[in-house]
DNA sequence: CGGTATCCTCGGAGATACTG
DNA sequence: CAGTATCTCCGAGGATACCG
C-alpha cells in the first residue's frame, strides 16, 4: 500500500481506513472524546506505537483531532472531526452489509475441513 | 491483521476491504464480467500472484464469483456477486466522502516544507 | 501521561518457473 | 490462459527504553 496506482478517490480513502485499527478507532472515538491511554484500553492488543501513528494518519487525514492540555502529567485527548462523525455512518453501513451478507459466505465450502 | 481482536463487524469487512487491491477489483469489475487478464490489464502492477490471491479472498466473502469455462486455453470469468453489487455504492460512498473533505485535509501543515 | 527513537523479527508480497 | 509453488526480500509492526 505504499504508492498510488489510481487517481480514484476510493483508494485514497482506502489508505487511510485499510488495517485493524483505523475502523476500531473512529467506532471507540464515537463514543465521545477520549484520552490516548482510554484508547489504549480500549484496544488491549494495539501496541503503543502503533495506537500514537495511527492516530497522527487519522488526524492528517482530517478525520480526527488531537488536543493538548499542558502541565504534568501530559494530557491529550482526542476527537472525531465533523469529517469524521460523517464518516461514522458510512463505516457503520458497510458493517451492516457484512452482517446482511453472512448467509451468502455461509456457502461457501469450509475448506478446512 | 491476522486475528480479530474484537466480534465487530466492521472489524470483519476491513478484513476483506483493507489492501490496495480489494476495492480496485471491485472497481474494475463493476463495469461488468472480466476474465483474469483483463484484470491483470486493468492494475498493470499487481503481481500475477496477488491477482489470484486477492481474488479468492473476494470470492471467499461472497463479493465475487468465478466461473471456469472448460477447454484450452482456460478461461475464466469474475463478475460480482449480489452482495458485491450491493457494496458498490457503499465503497463509492467512501470516495464521495473523500472527495468532500478534502479541504479539511488542505489545512493540514504541509510537513515535507 | 503521551510521544519518539532504536532494534529486531516475521510474514506480506514480488519474481520466477512449472502444470493443467 | 489461469493457477500454484518456491524462494527471497523488504518493511510493517512489536518490544523496549528514554524524553517532555
Amino acid at each position: 500500500m505504499k504508492d498510488l496506482v489510481s487517481r480514484c478517490p476510493i483508494e485514497e480513502v482506502m489508505r487511510v481506513l485499510s488495517g485493524r485499527w483505523p475502523t476500531l478507532l473512529i467506532y471507540y472515538l464515537k463514543e465521545g472524546t477520549k484520552r490516548f491511554s482510554e484508547l489504549q484500553r480500549d484496544n488491549p492488543t494495539v501496541s503503543h506505537r502503533m495506537l500514537s501513528l495511527e492516530l497522527r494518519k487519522l488526524e492528517q487525514a482530517g478525520i480526527v483531532e488531537r488536543t493538548v492540555f499542558d502541565g504534568y502529567p501530559l494530557r491529550v485527548e482526542y476527537d472525531l472531526t465533523r469529517a469524521g462523525l460523517d464518516l461514522v455512518p458510512l463505516i457503520d453501513a458497510l458493517g451492516d452489509w457484512w452482517t446482511e451478507t453472512d448467509d451468502t459466505r455461509a456457502l461457501v465450502p469450509d475448506e478446512k475441513a
